[in-house]
DNA sequence: CTTAACAGGTCAACGGTGTTGTCATAAGGT
DNA sequence: ACCTTATGACAACACCGTTGACCTGTTAAG
Protein backbone atom coordinates (compact mmCIF):
# COMPACT_ATOMS: atom_id res chain seq x y z
CA UNK A 1 0.00 0.00 0.00
CA UNK A 2 2.84 2.46 -0.86
CA UNK A 3 0.68 4.43 -3.62
CA UNK A 4 -1.88 5.36 -0.18
CA UNK A 5 0.68 8.83 -0.06
CA UNK A 6 0.13 11.46 -3.05
CA UNK A 7 2.83 14.19 -3.38
CA UNK A 8 2.25 17.28 -1.81
CA UNK A 9 1.86 19.06 -5.89
CA UNK A 10 -0.63 16.33 -7.15
CA UNK A 11 -3.00 17.31 -4.02
CA UNK A 12 -6.32 19.45 -4.55
CA UNK A 13 -9.05 18.20 -3.40
CA UNK A 14 -8.55 19.20 0.17
CA UNK A 15 -12.14 17.57 1.95
CA UNK A 16 -12.41 18.39 5.33
CA UNK A 17 -12.51 16.22 8.49
CA UNK A 18 -15.43 14.75 10.12
CA UNK A 19 -14.91 17.36 12.91
CA UNK A 20 -13.94 19.94 10.21
CA UNK A 21 -10.18 20.14 9.55
CA UNK A 22 -8.62 20.82 6.37
CA UNK A 23 -5.07 18.32 6.67
CA UNK A 24 -2.07 19.47 5.25
CA UNK A 25 1.35 17.85 5.89
CA UNK A 26 2.86 21.07 7.27
CA UNK A 27 -0.49 20.83 9.71
CA UNK A 28 0.66 17.30 10.80
CA UNK A 29 4.42 17.95 11.23
CA UNK A 30 3.60 21.90 13.69
CA UNK A 31 0.89 19.91 15.39
CA UNK A 32 3.01 16.49 15.77
CA UNK A 33 6.01 19.32 17.41
CA UNK A 34 3.30 20.96 19.44
CA UNK A 35 2.30 17.62 20.94
CA UNK A 36 5.75 16.38 21.78
CA UNK A 37 6.73 19.88 23.15
CA UNK A 38 3.51 19.54 25.63
CA UNK A 39 2.81 15.82 26.17
CA UNK A 40 6.44 14.62 25.77
CA UNK A 41 7.73 12.13 23.32
CA UNK A 42 5.64 9.26 24.57
CA UNK A 43 2.57 11.05 23.20
CA UNK A 44 3.16 11.14 19.89
CA UNK A 45 1.63 8.46 18.56
CA UNK A 46 -0.41 8.01 15.27
CA UNK A 47 -3.66 7.73 17.11
CA UNK A 48 -3.41 10.44 19.74
CA UNK A 49 -2.41 12.63 16.66
CA UNK A 50 -5.14 11.48 15.14
CA UNK A 51 -7.00 12.91 18.30
CA UNK A 52 -5.52 15.88 18.50
CA UNK A 53 -5.81 17.08 14.78
CA UNK A 54 -9.65 16.12 14.53
CA UNK A 55 -9.01 13.20 12.30
CA UNK A 56 -9.32 9.44 12.14
CA UNK A 57 -5.73 7.97 12.70
CA UNK A 58 -5.32 5.95 9.09
CA UNK A 59 -6.09 9.66 7.58
CA UNK A 60 -2.02 10.51 8.37
CA UNK A 61 -1.25 7.35 6.05
CA UNK A 62 -2.39 9.79 3.48
CA UNK A 63 0.76 11.84 4.02
CA UNK A 64 3.08 9.71 5.23
CA UNK A 65 4.17 6.27 4.37
CA UNK A 66 4.80 5.38 8.08
CA UNK A 67 5.80 6.54 10.92
CA UNK A 68 9.18 6.90 10.34
CA UNK A 69 8.48 8.99 7.73
CA UNK A 70 6.85 11.46 9.69
CA UNK A 71 9.69 11.70 12.42
CA UNK A 72 12.13 12.42 9.15
CA UNK A 73 9.92 14.98 8.30
CA UNK A 74 9.70 16.66 11.70
CA UNK A 75 13.44 16.70 11.88
CA UNK A 76 13.56 18.17 8.54
CA UNK A 77 11.29 21.40 9.87
CA UNK A 78 13.62 21.62 12.90
CA UNK A 79 16.94 21.25 10.47
CA UNK A 80 15.53 24.11 8.65
CA UNK A 81 14.68 26.92 11.48
CA UNK A 82 17.87 26.43 12.96
CA UNK A 83 19.59 27.09 9.50
CA UNK A 84 17.10 30.02 8.66
CA UNK A 85 18.80 31.62 12.41
CA UNK A 86 22.42 31.31 11.21
CA UNK A 87 24.12 34.13 9.60
CA UNK A 88 27.22 33.38 8.70
CA UNK A 89 30.35 35.91 8.54
CA UNK A 90 33.26 34.57 6.19
CA UNK A 91 35.08 33.56 9.92
CA UNK A 92 34.95 29.81 9.49
CA UNK A 93 36.04 29.49 13.00
CA UNK A 94 32.98 31.64 14.32
CA UNK A 95 30.85 30.56 12.10
CA UNK A 96 30.95 26.63 13.13
CA UNK A 97 31.00 27.89 16.71
CA UNK A 98 27.83 29.75 15.93
CA UNK A 99 26.12 27.36 14.48
CA UNK A 100 27.01 24.27 16.29
CA UNK A 101 25.95 26.68 19.33
CA UNK A 102 22.42 27.45 17.24
CA UNK A 103 22.08 23.77 16.72
CA UNK A 104 22.14 22.46 20.46
CA UNK A 105 20.04 25.25 21.58
CA UNK A 106 17.59 24.07 19.06
CA UNK A 107 17.70 20.60 20.38
CA UNK A 108 17.25 21.94 23.68
CA UNK A 109 14.49 23.60 22.47
CA UNK A 110 12.37 20.75 21.08
CA UNK A 111 13.93 17.88 23.52
CA UNK A 112 11.86 15.29 22.54
CA UNK A 113 11.58 15.80 18.63
CA UNK A 114 15.77 16.57 18.90
CA UNK A 115 16.53 12.82 20.69
CA UNK A 116 13.99 11.18 18.28
CA UNK A 117 15.03 12.29 14.86
CA UNK A 118 18.96 13.04 16.26
CA UNK A 119 19.97 10.00 14.30
CA UNK A 120 18.29 10.37 11.09
CA UNK A 121 19.00 11.59 7.37
CA UNK A 122 16.19 12.83 6.20
CA UNK A 123 17.95 13.56 2.73
CA UNK A 124 14.77 16.51 2.55
CA UNK A 125 15.56 20.27 1.60
CA UNK A 126 16.37 21.69 4.55
CA UNK A 127 19.03 18.43 5.21
CA UNK A 128 20.54 18.60 1.99
CA UNK A 129 20.66 22.67 2.29
CA UNK A 130 22.97 22.51 5.39
CA UNK A 131 25.00 20.10 4.30
CA UNK A 132 25.82 22.47 1.53
CA UNK A 133 26.53 25.32 3.82
CA UNK A 134 28.54 23.51 6.40
CA UNK A 135 30.48 21.88 3.35
CA UNK A 136 30.88 25.66 1.95
CA UNK A 137 32.49 27.16 5.06
CA UNK A 138 34.60 24.13 5.12
CA UNK A 139 36.01 24.13 1.55
CA UNK A 140 36.39 28.01 1.91
CA UNK A 141 38.35 27.59 4.87
CA UNK A 142 40.98 25.48 2.80
CA UNK A 143 40.13 21.94 3.64
CA UNK A 144 40.37 19.95 0.81
CA UNK A 145 37.88 17.73 0.04
CA UNK A 146 37.99 14.32 1.74
CA UNK A 147 39.02 16.04 4.84
CA UNK A 148 35.83 18.61 4.79
CA UNK A 149 33.86 15.88 4.73
CA UNK A 150 35.39 14.31 7.79
CA UNK A 151 35.43 17.50 9.57
CA UNK A 152 32.15 17.94 8.40
CA UNK A 153 30.90 14.75 9.73
CA UNK A 154 32.12 15.28 13.31
CA UNK A 155 30.88 18.66 13.78
CA UNK A 156 27.46 17.71 12.92
CA UNK A 157 27.27 14.53 14.45
CA UNK A 158 28.66 16.15 17.74
CA UNK A 159 25.78 18.75 17.77
CA UNK A 160 23.66 16.33 17.30
CA UNK A 161 24.71 14.25 19.89
CA UNK A 162 25.14 16.78 22.28
CA UNK A 163 22.16 17.71 21.51
CA UNK A 164 20.25 14.69 22.04
CA UNK A 165 22.30 13.74 24.94
CA UNK A 166 21.56 16.76 26.59
CA UNK A 167 18.03 17.13 25.87
CA UNK A 168 17.37 13.75 27.23
CA UNK A 169 18.46 15.14 30.29
CA UNK A 170 16.06 17.67 30.43
CA UNK A 171 13.57 15.58 29.17
CA UNK A 172 13.86 13.46 32.73
CA UNK A 173 11.26 14.33 34.89
CA UNK A 174 12.27 17.01 38.04
CA UNK A 175 12.47 14.76 40.54
CA UNK A 176 15.05 12.29 38.60
CA UNK A 177 16.99 15.64 37.43
CA UNK A 178 17.16 17.22 40.91
CA UNK A 179 18.65 13.26 41.99
CA UNK A 180 21.62 13.40 39.91
CA UNK A 181 22.86 16.65 41.04
CA UNK A 182 22.27 15.58 44.44
CA UNK A 183 24.93 12.68 44.08
CA UNK A 184 27.29 14.92 41.94
CA UNK A 185 27.32 16.70 45.73
CA UNK A 186 26.68 14.47 47.53
CA UNK A 187 28.47 11.07 46.98
CA UNK A 188 31.15 12.70 44.44
CA UNK A 189 31.94 15.85 46.94
CA UNK A 190 32.34 13.74 49.84
CA UNK A 191 34.45 10.31 48.46
CA UNK A 192 37.59 10.25 50.79
CA UNK A 193 40.93 11.47 49.47
CA UNK A 194 42.88 8.31 50.48
CA UNK A 195 40.34 6.19 48.59
CA UNK A 196 39.75 8.15 45.63
CA UNK A 197 42.62 10.85 45.24
CA UNK A 198 41.79 12.20 42.25
CA UNK A 199 37.74 12.93 42.88
CA UNK A 200 38.20 13.99 46.54
CA UNK A 201 40.85 17.03 45.05
CA UNK A 202 39.08 18.32 42.15
CA UNK A 203 35.77 17.30 43.61
CA UNK A 204 34.83 21.42 44.04
CA UNK A 205 34.86 21.49 40.56
CA UNK A 206 33.10 18.71 39.73
CA UNK A 207 29.87 20.14 40.96
CA UNK A 208 30.16 23.32 39.49
CA UNK A 209 31.20 21.78 36.32
CA UNK A 210 28.94 18.36 35.77
CA UNK A 211 26.01 20.25 36.10
CA UNK A 212 26.29 22.47 33.00
CA UNK A 213 26.63 21.07 29.64
CA UNK A 214 29.85 20.33 28.33
CA UNK A 215 28.76 21.02 24.73
CA UNK A 216 30.54 24.61 24.53
CA UNK A 217 34.17 23.23 25.84
CA UNK A 218 33.60 19.91 23.32
CA UNK A 219 33.04 22.15 20.89
CA UNK A 220 35.78 24.91 21.66
CA UNK A 221 37.92 21.84 21.62
CA UNK A 222 36.77 20.44 17.79
CA UNK A 223 37.72 23.83 16.70
CA UNK A 224 40.98 24.25 18.18
CA UNK A 225 41.62 20.77 16.45
CA UNK A 226 40.24 21.62 13.00
CA UNK A 227 42.16 24.91 13.13
CA UNK A 228 45.60 22.77 14.16
CA UNK A 229 45.04 20.12 11.11
CA UNK A 230 44.31 23.20 8.40
CA UNK A 231 47.96 24.53 9.53
CA UNK A 232 49.30 20.65 9.35
CA UNK A 233 47.81 20.48 6.09
CA UNK A 234 48.98 23.89 5.24
CA UNK A 235 52.69 23.12 6.05
CA UNK A 236 52.86 19.52 4.35
CA UNK A 237 52.83 17.09 7.01
CA UNK A 238 49.81 15.58 6.79
CA UNK A 239 50.07 12.95 9.77
CA UNK A 240 46.21 13.12 11.18
CA UNK A 241 46.79 10.69 14.53
CA UNK A 242 46.98 13.26 17.21
CA UNK A 243 50.79 11.33 18.34
CA UNK B 1 1.75 -2.47 42.54
CA UNK B 2 5.07 -1.80 43.77
CA UNK B 3 5.26 -4.61 46.30
CA UNK B 4 5.69 -6.92 43.74
CA UNK B 5 9.35 -6.99 43.46
CA UNK B 6 11.28 -8.41 46.00
CA UNK B 7 14.97 -7.54 47.03
CA UNK B 8 17.26 -10.42 45.53
CA UNK B 9 18.37 -11.14 49.11
CA UNK B 10 15.48 -11.71 50.83
CA UNK B 11 14.81 -14.47 48.05
CA UNK B 12 14.15 -17.75 49.08
CA UNK B 13 11.62 -20.19 47.65
CA UNK B 14 13.42 -20.42 43.50
CA UNK B 15 10.00 -22.06 42.25
CA UNK B 16 10.77 -23.43 38.82
CA UNK B 17 8.89 -21.93 36.15
CA UNK B 18 6.55 -24.40 34.12
CA UNK B 19 9.55 -25.38 31.75
CA UNK B 20 11.64 -25.77 34.59
CA UNK B 21 13.51 -22.75 34.18
CA UNK B 22 14.66 -21.15 37.20
CA UNK B 23 14.43 -17.42 37.48
CA UNK B 24 16.77 -14.68 39.15
CA UNK B 25 17.75 -11.00 37.93
CA UNK B 26 20.82 -12.28 36.84
CA UNK B 27 19.59 -14.88 34.44
CA UNK B 28 17.30 -12.20 33.37
CA UNK B 29 19.52 -9.43 32.60
CA UNK B 30 21.77 -12.12 30.92
CA UNK B 31 19.20 -13.64 28.54
CA UNK B 32 18.16 -9.77 27.55
CA UNK B 33 21.54 -9.13 26.81
CA UNK B 34 21.69 -12.25 24.47
CA UNK B 35 18.07 -11.40 22.38
CA UNK B 36 19.45 -8.02 21.97
CA UNK B 37 22.75 -9.43 20.91
CA UNK B 38 20.88 -12.35 18.68
CA UNK B 39 18.03 -10.25 17.10
CA UNK B 40 18.38 -6.69 17.44
CA UNK B 41 17.29 -3.81 19.64
CA UNK B 42 13.58 -4.12 19.26
CA UNK B 43 13.72 -8.13 19.73
CA UNK B 44 13.89 -6.77 23.22
CA UNK B 45 10.30 -6.62 24.52
CA UNK B 46 8.67 -7.95 28.10
CA UNK B 47 6.88 -10.92 26.17
CA UNK B 48 9.80 -11.64 24.09
CA UNK B 49 12.10 -11.68 27.19
CA UNK B 50 9.41 -14.30 28.85
CA UNK B 51 9.43 -16.85 26.18
CA UNK B 52 12.85 -16.76 25.49
CA UNK B 53 13.15 -17.37 29.51
CA UNK B 54 10.90 -20.06 29.51
CA UNK B 55 8.00 -18.15 31.71
CA UNK B 56 5.67 -16.28 31.57
CA UNK B 57 5.70 -12.13 30.62
CA UNK B 58 4.17 -11.42 33.82
CA UNK B 59 7.04 -12.97 36.22
CA UNK B 60 9.46 -10.42 35.05
CA UNK B 61 7.63 -7.63 37.28
CA UNK B 62 8.53 -10.11 40.57
CA UNK B 63 11.82 -9.05 39.53
CA UNK B 64 11.85 -5.62 37.94
CA UNK B 65 9.07 -2.93 38.51
CA UNK B 66 8.93 -1.95 35.23
CA UNK B 67 11.11 -2.26 31.70
CA UNK B 68 12.85 0.45 32.49
CA UNK B 69 14.04 -0.79 35.72
CA UNK B 70 15.42 -3.69 33.83
CA UNK B 71 17.07 -1.38 31.13
CA UNK B 72 19.24 0.15 33.92
CA UNK B 73 20.33 -2.94 35.20
CA UNK B 74 21.35 -3.78 31.91
CA UNK B 75 23.36 -0.82 31.74
CA UNK B 76 25.00 -1.22 34.60
CA UNK B 77 26.50 -4.43 33.73
CA UNK B 78 27.59 -2.77 30.69
CA UNK B 79 29.48 -0.34 32.59
CA UNK B 80 31.02 -2.55 34.47
CA UNK B 81 32.12 -4.93 31.83
CA UNK B 82 33.60 -1.90 29.84
CA UNK B 83 35.70 -1.02 32.61
CA UNK B 84 37.09 -4.24 33.51
CA UNK B 85 38.72 -5.07 29.42
CA UNK B 86 40.52 -1.93 29.92
CA UNK B 87 43.72 -1.45 30.56
CA UNK B 88 46.06 1.70 31.14
CA UNK B 89 49.30 1.82 30.10
CA UNK B 90 50.71 5.17 31.15
CA UNK B 91 50.51 7.04 27.61
CA UNK B 92 47.64 9.11 28.62
CA UNK B 93 46.53 9.80 24.83
CA UNK B 94 46.65 6.51 23.84
CA UNK B 95 45.17 5.17 27.36
CA UNK B 96 42.27 7.68 26.70
CA UNK B 97 41.86 6.77 22.77
CA UNK B 98 41.79 3.06 24.18
CA UNK B 99 38.81 3.50 26.74
CA UNK B 100 36.53 5.87 24.51
CA UNK B 101 36.76 3.47 21.31
CA UNK B 102 36.13 0.50 24.35
CA UNK B 103 32.99 2.65 25.59
CA UNK B 104 31.43 3.09 22.30
CA UNK B 105 31.97 -0.41 21.19
CA UNK B 106 30.23 -1.58 24.24
CA UNK B 107 27.16 0.69 23.64
CA UNK B 108 27.19 -0.13 20.00
CA UNK B 109 26.86 -3.92 21.39
CA UNK B 110 24.17 -3.35 23.17
CA UNK B 111 21.86 -0.24 21.22
CA UNK B 112 18.94 -0.38 23.46
CA UNK B 113 20.47 0.26 27.18
CA UNK B 114 23.00 2.69 25.33
CA UNK B 115 20.06 5.05 24.29
CA UNK B 116 18.45 4.89 28.01
CA UNK B 117 21.54 5.16 30.32
CA UNK B 118 23.70 7.42 28.44
CA UNK B 119 22.02 10.68 29.93
CA UNK B 120 21.76 9.06 33.46
CA UNK B 121 24.14 9.47 36.41
CA UNK B 122 24.37 6.38 38.89
CA UNK B 123 26.60 6.76 41.74
CA UNK B 124 27.31 3.65 41.91
CA UNK B 125 30.48 1.77 42.18
CA UNK B 126 31.64 1.43 38.58
CA UNK B 127 30.75 4.63 37.66
CA UNK B 128 32.54 6.01 40.66
CA UNK B 129 35.87 3.86 39.42
CA UNK B 130 35.64 5.19 36.50
CA UNK B 131 35.49 8.54 37.09
CA UNK B 132 38.28 8.09 39.46
CA UNK B 133 40.27 6.72 36.67
CA UNK B 134 39.92 9.03 33.96
CA UNK B 135 40.30 12.24 36.39
CA UNK B 136 43.75 10.38 37.52
CA UNK B 137 45.00 9.89 33.66
CA UNK B 138 44.12 13.09 33.06
CA UNK B 139 46.02 14.51 36.04
CA UNK B 140 49.14 12.75 35.67
CA UNK B 141 49.72 13.99 32.33
CA UNK B 142 49.80 16.85 33.81
CA UNK B 143 46.12 18.81 33.51
CA UNK B 144 45.48 21.21 37.05
CA UNK B 145 42.20 20.37 38.62
CA UNK B 146 39.63 22.54 37.05
CA UNK B 147 41.45 21.93 33.52
CA UNK B 148 41.20 18.25 33.74
CA UNK B 149 37.74 18.25 35.12
CA UNK B 150 36.53 20.39 32.09
CA UNK B 151 38.25 17.85 29.85
CA UNK B 152 37.10 14.48 31.38
CA UNK B 153 33.07 15.97 31.16
CA UNK B 154 33.77 16.83 27.83
CA UNK B 155 35.17 13.24 26.71
CA UNK B 156 32.46 11.22 28.85
CA UNK B 157 29.97 13.09 27.67
CA UNK B 158 31.37 13.10 23.82
CA UNK B 159 31.75 9.00 24.31
CA UNK B 160 28.52 8.79 25.51
CA UNK B 161 27.01 11.21 23.39
CA UNK B 162 28.31 9.33 20.06
CA UNK B 163 27.13 6.03 21.32
CA UNK B 164 23.98 6.88 21.96
CA UNK B 165 23.80 8.37 18.43
CA UNK B 166 25.45 5.39 16.74
CA UNK B 167 23.45 3.28 18.77
CA UNK B 168 19.98 4.35 17.54
CA UNK B 169 21.12 4.67 14.19
CA UNK B 170 21.74 0.56 14.44
CA UNK B 171 18.94 0.22 16.43
CA UNK B 172 16.52 1.22 13.50
CA UNK B 173 14.81 -1.25 11.91
CA UNK B 174 17.16 -3.34 9.01
CA UNK B 175 14.51 -1.46 6.32
CA UNK B 176 14.89 2.01 7.61
CA UNK B 177 19.01 1.94 7.86
CA UNK B 178 19.39 0.35 4.28
CA UNK B 179 17.01 3.30 3.00
CA UNK B 180 19.63 5.64 4.82
CA UNK B 181 22.27 4.37 2.92
CA UNK B 182 20.69 4.63 -0.28
CA UNK B 183 19.77 8.61 0.38
CA UNK B 184 23.64 9.39 0.24
CA UNK B 185 24.03 7.23 -2.58
CA UNK B 186 20.66 8.57 -4.51
CA UNK B 187 19.99 11.99 -3.28
CA UNK B 188 23.23 13.60 -2.11
CA UNK B 189 25.37 11.63 -4.68
CA UNK B 190 23.80 13.20 -7.93
CA UNK B 191 23.20 16.89 -6.97
CA UNK B 192 23.87 19.37 -9.53
CA UNK B 193 27.04 20.93 -9.76
CA UNK B 194 25.95 24.00 -10.47
CA UNK B 195 22.83 24.47 -7.58
CA UNK B 196 25.03 22.39 -4.64
CA UNK B 197 28.82 22.97 -5.90
CA UNK B 198 30.57 21.70 -2.70
CA UNK B 199 28.15 18.20 -2.39
CA UNK B 200 28.51 17.72 -5.81
CA UNK B 201 32.76 18.52 -5.40
CA UNK B 202 32.90 15.90 -2.59
CA UNK B 203 29.86 13.66 -3.13
CA UNK B 204 32.57 10.36 -3.84
CA UNK B 205 33.86 11.08 0.14
CA UNK B 206 30.19 11.90 1.72
CA UNK B 207 29.07 8.32 0.05
CA UNK B 208 31.57 6.76 1.68
CA UNK B 209 32.54 8.54 4.68
CA UNK B 210 29.30 9.24 5.85
CA UNK B 211 28.02 5.58 6.09
CA UNK B 212 30.72 5.06 9.08
CA UNK B 213 30.48 6.48 12.67
CA UNK B 214 32.35 9.68 13.11
CA UNK B 215 33.21 9.10 16.80
CA UNK B 216 37.11 7.50 15.86
CA UNK B 217 37.63 10.66 13.45
CA UNK B 218 36.23 12.93 16.88
CA UNK B 219 38.11 11.02 19.37
CA UNK B 220 40.80 11.69 17.44
CA UNK B 221 40.27 15.56 17.12
CA UNK B 222 39.55 15.72 20.71
CA UNK B 223 42.32 14.56 21.80
CA UNK B 224 44.51 16.57 19.33
CA UNK B 225 42.68 19.62 21.20
CA UNK B 226 43.85 18.47 24.32
CA UNK B 227 47.39 18.02 23.65
CA UNK B 228 47.48 21.12 22.27
CA UNK B 229 45.71 22.61 25.40
CA UNK B 230 48.02 20.88 27.61
CA UNK B 231 51.22 22.34 25.22
CA UNK B 232 49.39 26.05 25.99
CA UNK B 233 49.53 25.20 29.91
CA UNK B 234 52.87 24.49 30.01
CA UNK B 235 53.69 27.53 27.83
CA UNK B 236 51.59 29.30 30.24
CA UNK B 237 49.67 31.23 27.57
CA UNK B 238 46.03 30.12 29.21
CA UNK B 239 43.92 30.96 26.56
CA UNK B 240 41.61 28.41 26.03
CA UNK B 241 40.06 29.66 22.65
CA UNK B 242 40.35 28.37 19.67
CA UNK B 243 41.05 31.48 18.13
C1' DC C 1 -25.45 22.72 -14.95
C1' DT C 2 -24.77 17.79 -14.69
C1' DT C 3 -22.20 14.08 -13.95
C1' DA C 4 -18.68 10.75 -13.35
C1' DA C 5 -14.01 9.84 -11.45
C1' DC C 6 -11.34 9.55 -7.72
C1' DA C 7 -8.67 11.77 -3.75
C1' DG C 8 -8.99 11.43 0.58
C1' DG C 9 -11.46 10.72 5.07
C1' DT C 10 -13.46 6.76 7.87
C1' DC C 11 -14.22 2.28 9.78
C1' DA C 12 -13.00 -2.14 11.50
C1' DA C 13 -9.77 -5.40 12.20
C1' DC C 14 -5.07 -7.72 12.99
C1' DG C 15 -1.30 -8.77 15.69
C1' DG C 16 1.71 -6.66 18.56
C1' DT C 17 3.06 -4.04 23.11
C1' DG C 18 3.58 -3.01 28.61
C1' DT C 19 1.27 -3.72 32.72
C1' DT C 20 -1.76 -5.43 36.59
C1' DG C 21 -5.44 -7.94 39.44
C1' DT C 22 -6.30 -12.44 40.60
C1' DC C 23 -5.54 -17.07 41.34
C1' DA C 24 -3.02 -21.48 42.23
C1' DT C 25 0.71 -24.06 44.02
C1' DA C 26 5.11 -25.63 45.57
C1' DA C 27 8.67 -24.58 48.84
C1' DG C 28 10.21 -23.93 53.65
C1' DG C 29 9.82 -23.34 58.43
C1' DT C 30 7.65 -25.24 62.20
C1' DA D 1 2.18 -32.88 58.09
C1' DC D 2 0.65 -28.42 58.06
C1' DC D 3 0.43 -23.54 57.15
C1' DT D 4 2.19 -19.44 55.15
C1' DT D 5 3.52 -17.14 51.54
C1' DA D 6 6.69 -16.34 47.74
C1' DT D 7 6.34 -16.65 43.17
C1' DG D 8 4.79 -18.32 38.74
C1' DA D 9 0.60 -18.34 35.54
C1' DC D 10 -3.48 -16.58 33.52
C1' DA D 11 -6.55 -13.34 31.63
C1' DA D 12 -7.67 -8.93 30.77
C1' DC D 13 -6.92 -3.92 29.77
C1' DA D 14 -5.61 -0.13 27.19
C1' DC D 15 -2.67 1.09 24.11
C1' DC D 16 0.24 0.81 19.66
C1' DG D 17 1.19 0.88 14.04
C1' DT D 18 -0.75 -0.55 9.97
C1' DT D 19 -3.95 -1.96 6.19
C1' DG D 20 -8.00 -3.26 3.24
C1' DA D 21 -12.53 -1.96 2.21
C1' DC D 22 -15.79 1.45 2.04
C1' DC D 23 -17.97 5.88 1.46
C1' DT D 24 -18.40 10.70 0.07
C1' DG D 25 -17.31 15.44 -1.17
C1' DT D 26 -14.63 17.97 -4.69
C1' DT D 27 -13.45 18.91 -9.03
C1' DA D 28 -12.91 18.89 -13.93
C1' DA D 29 -14.95 17.66 -18.24
C1' DG D 30 -18.83 17.72 -21.21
Amino acid sequence: MSDRVVPPAARQRRRPTRQGVVLSAELIVDTALRLIEEHGADALSVRRLGRALGADPSSLYRYFRHTDDLMLAIADELIGRTLRSWRPTGDWIADLRDLGLRMHAGALAHPRAAVLSAHRVTGRAHEIQAVESILGVLRRAGFPGQEAVRIYHAFVDQALAFGALDSAGTALPRAAREAEAEVWRTTYGRLAADSHPHIAATARHLVTTMRTSSYPAALDLFLTAARTRLAELRAGTGHPRPH
